[in-house]
DNA sequence: ATTTAGTTACGAATAGATTCGTAGATTAAA
DNA sequence: TTTAATCTACGAATCTATTCGTAACTAAAT
């Protein structure tokens, strides 16, 4: 499955997080963050569905869509792909950059720590 | 400064590490993953030129390419931007998306793992 | 039945990135 | 000086994603 284009990706973390939608709530939605005209949001989620991104269920004159892929699942495939352009296919180089920057707040260090210490109980 | 596009940073990855080049090297590393023209090569270049990506001074009868932004500053920034897009701006659930997949090797987790140490020796 | 508001479907316009053909310039060699 | 090889500059074609106008359709309200 190819990856969700840039706009794609934009309604299917509205789908993810809002759960099933209508094109007229994923529009308010994206309209929160920069106009976007109804058509526009329509033409993406129909597209979406041509590819196999969303499903959609009729529902009086208008369709509830929702997501068919993970969000887990794309993630790691966008992930993999950007890794890959921007570090080479390293994934601790990107790690470590991340921990070294600056602006990471302590509560997300703490959250990394505690998950790598969680990791070494297991063994 | 504008983020390069994935064909241009595929070119500044070639700088970064080879070094500055002339369009002949850069083409030529390119074609060991897949075939493109010459001329395809040469006008990014060019382009990258005229938004203030690259410079060049000039060589006989051809130029030489080298890259006026840093590797660590671009890819802090595309990571941002990635990180805004597929993560909901949050650098820790990248993190542990990354930490715990599977096919991390353990020469990756060792070297992060090191990193997190000799930070909290600093203190 | 007619109107109205909301929705869909379709196609075209726009925008940006990428690709490459071609012509002209430059350099080195014959 | 002529030729050959290489390189640059330019513009056009292509491709993909995005945006939106318009017309047709649907359902509900009057």
């Amino acid at each position: 499955m190819a990856n969700p284009t840039p706009a794609e990706l934009e309604i299917l973390q509205i789908l993810w997080s809002q759960g099933d939608s209508k094109v007229q709530a994923v529009n308010d939605k994206l309209c929160e963050q920069k106009p976007v005209g109804y058509t526009t949001t329509l033409k993406i989620m129909q597209i979406m569905t041509e590819k196999g991104l969303l499903g959609r269920k009729k529902d009086g004159k208008s369709h509830i869509y929702y997501p068919l892929i993970k969000q887990g699942d794309t993630q790691t495939s966008l992930l993999d792909k950007f890794i890959a352009s921007a570090f080479g296919g390293s994934k601790s180089k990107l790690v470590l950059q991340l921990l070294g920057s600056k602006d990471i707040s302590k509560k997300e260090m703490q959250s990394i720590k505690q998950f790598l210490e969680e990791q070494e109980k297991q063994k």
